[in-house]
DNA sequence: TCAACATTGAAAGTAATACTATTATATTTG
DNA sequence: CAAATATAATAGTATTACTTTCAATGTTGA
């Protein structure tokens, strides 16, 4: 997979950041570390001044890349989709049979991930977590209908979208296809969540994972 | 329900505030005009200042009822949640029949509140939009582990395990009662957003509402 | 090759945030 | 009425979230 991801590229809306960090070295180091540094300390104690520390870089040269902290989310939040968006086009694409097609798409898009294969200075499986932990942040601002219109998030509405149809093929009577699958994609990343701070309210756990859960659900839910 | 809510206490963890806002006129004011501003400027604008500037009164005196701002959100999630839980119980009490029982739990739960009567100085509908906004915020942080510790968030999760008991007693064999549940009143949450917000990717509209979508899916996945 | 241009770093500055502490003044209560 | 408590006003601190300016270095293309 390495291979094939190092020639494509990974989309991401322009307007979200002043200079393309994927242009120069700094700009890389800079989402290598923010992906470090935000799974360490968290979005709100996460500051460009502590990680211009951390990469051994000034706070302004960062600020040359991002506006600000929550652009830098939602640039990690649409590499992230982006990346999964190529995951699930790629690994359904030769799958026929319609049941079989969606099963290994809500499979790819809930799953862990614990590898960190794919890209050279972006570990995939600690983006997955911040992902997890602060993905919602990146979208219950009050600037969500302002950024939405200038296409923050088409990424992630396109994935969500791709799965939409693959719900249709199954099933195209069911009325909620849309409801379902937005709601297994932000559902999966809750559940992980829970998996790992309210357990008590999820049967989630290391043998019955968040995938089992909702291909299990689908199987139901769009039984003809 | 007024008069009944009026002699019941909301129960929140003494633990999330520094003096009992219920006790005092100012400590009313607060949580009135903090659901007020919120919603008005959103959770990250949100400041003591600003609310002080709002209500008449200095920073320094709300900072004797709330550490921070974090904490008054969990209050306000708490008082939430403590309401949604009595109003539950209230009216699923008198229901015999397990799956009509579910069903008005579900329907309470996923609802939108349209108005404002139970008390004097919340008005639930707005809280109930912070709560669609804002409340994965009180969540999602580093403090979390410890917090649940604390026990800030019993009320949420008491209230959940209600209605898995209720999953349960519809059907004793499905295998992810908890996880069903949990992710239908987080879930219900993010159907509202994004009919605000992203509608392309909910069929959740003014007919169909978050609460159809749930009914269904619920009479479906449960089906023995 | 050398001038122009872009990139980065260093430093300083600003307004706002997120508090804490002190003291004065109301208000409540015993 | 005195004592206790609550609130307001003021000032102060460290940090955040930037912006600006300028110098140093690196890159490019006429």
């Amino acid at each position: 997979m390495k291979e094939i991801l190092s020639t494509i590229k990974i989309q991401v809306n322009p307007k979200i950041f002043v200079k393309d960090p994927e242009t120069s070295v700094l700009g890389k180091k800079i989402i290598e570390k923010s992906i470090v540094l935000i799974h360490e300390i968290g979005f709100e104690e996460f500051t460009f001044k502590k990680l211009g520390e951390l990469i051994g870089s000034n706070e302004s040269s960062i600020y040359r890349y991002f506006e600000n902290k929550h652009k830098l989310l939602v640039y990690l939040s649409s590499w992230y989709w982006s990346w999964m968006e190529y995951r699930l086009v790629f690994e359904t694409n030769n799958i026929v049979d319609p049941i079989e097609k969606l099963k290994k798409a809500i499979t790819i898009v809930t799953e862990k991930i614990e590898d960190d294969f794919d890209t050279d200075y972006i570990n995939e499986s600690i983006l997955n977590t911040i992902i997890i932990q602060e993905f919602s942040k990146s979208l219950h601002t009050k600037e969500v209908d302002d950024e939405n219109k200038q296409g923050y998030f088409l990424i992630y509405k396109r994935l969500i979208n791709r799965i939409i149809q693959m719900v249709v093929a199954v099933n195209p009577n069911y009325l909620y296809a849309k409801s379902l699958v937005s709601s297994i994609v932000e559902g999966s990343l809750h559940q992980h969540f829970l998996m790992n701070h309210l357990k008590t309210i999820t049967n989630c756990d290391d043998e019955k994972k968040p995938t089992d859960f909702y291909l299990d659900l689908i199987s139901t839910v769009l039984k003809q």
